[in-house]
DNA sequence: TTTATCCATCAAGATTTATTGATTGACTGT
DNA sequence: ACAGTCAATCAATAAATCTTGATGGATAAA
């Protein structure tokens, strides 16, 4: 179907675009050894708290990660669920290339 | 390794970046299906000329694509190590996830 | 109730990316 | 050689994104 295409194709850049940027990759692999807490994670990058919360927001407006308040503090996660999502979509891509012919075809 | 693990961070930039437009996913889509000539591409995004090559020209530079000249023709291709290498990215966060223990680590 | 901490949000400015139209180079056919 | 087509590049503008410092809400401790 043509439109559940082009809300794939949304949904993807969503997800690629949250992923595109060092901070927010930097904070995916400090949240992969287990749940932290903002805290934590100004320490661990060293960086201004309004900075680091904007980009937990795009990594939580994008559904990788998942927070939970605690008292004064807020813990973030991954998302298992969108990690998966994302590598359904790689694999995805992966299967078509794979087995689209690899031949050439002339415009005229 | 510290400086290896900051290059792939900047070269998981590179690629999500380069995946985080929807034109451009378009275009992967395009040429899921095989080598395109420019001609072709521009009639199916029905897009401006300059627009298309600068897009193309993301999508080049991460890797993503191949091009070859053939008379007065270009023509696009998808790099398979390049979307395997995505496969790769994504597989590694995804393990380093699933292996993390879910324990909550509180702050005091 | 006052004070302090943790964090989200806002506004302003800076930086990066994307779009548009024009130009140029490479190639083809006449 | 000339004219026409395909596609990359450039310059100017527009738009999206990021950074910074300030403010405010919620919670906890004194």
């Amino acid at each position: 179907m043509h439109s559940a295409k082009i809300a794939d194709r949304e949904r993807t850049v969503q997800l690629f675009h949250a992923l595109s940027d060092e901070t927010r990759l930097h904070l995916l692999e400090l949240l992969a050894d287990g749940e932290q807490c903002v805290c934590d994670l100004t320490d661990a990058l060293k960086t201004g708290q309004s900075r680091l919360s904007f980009h937990l927001k795009a990594l939580k407006d994008a559904g990788l990660l998942t927070d939970r308040r605690d008292g004064r503090w807020v813990y973030y996660a991954l998302n298992q669920e969108a990690i998966d999502e994302l590598d359904e979509m790689v694999k995805g891509l992966r299967s078509k290339t794979r087995t689209a012919l690899r031949q050439t075809r002339p415009c005229d």
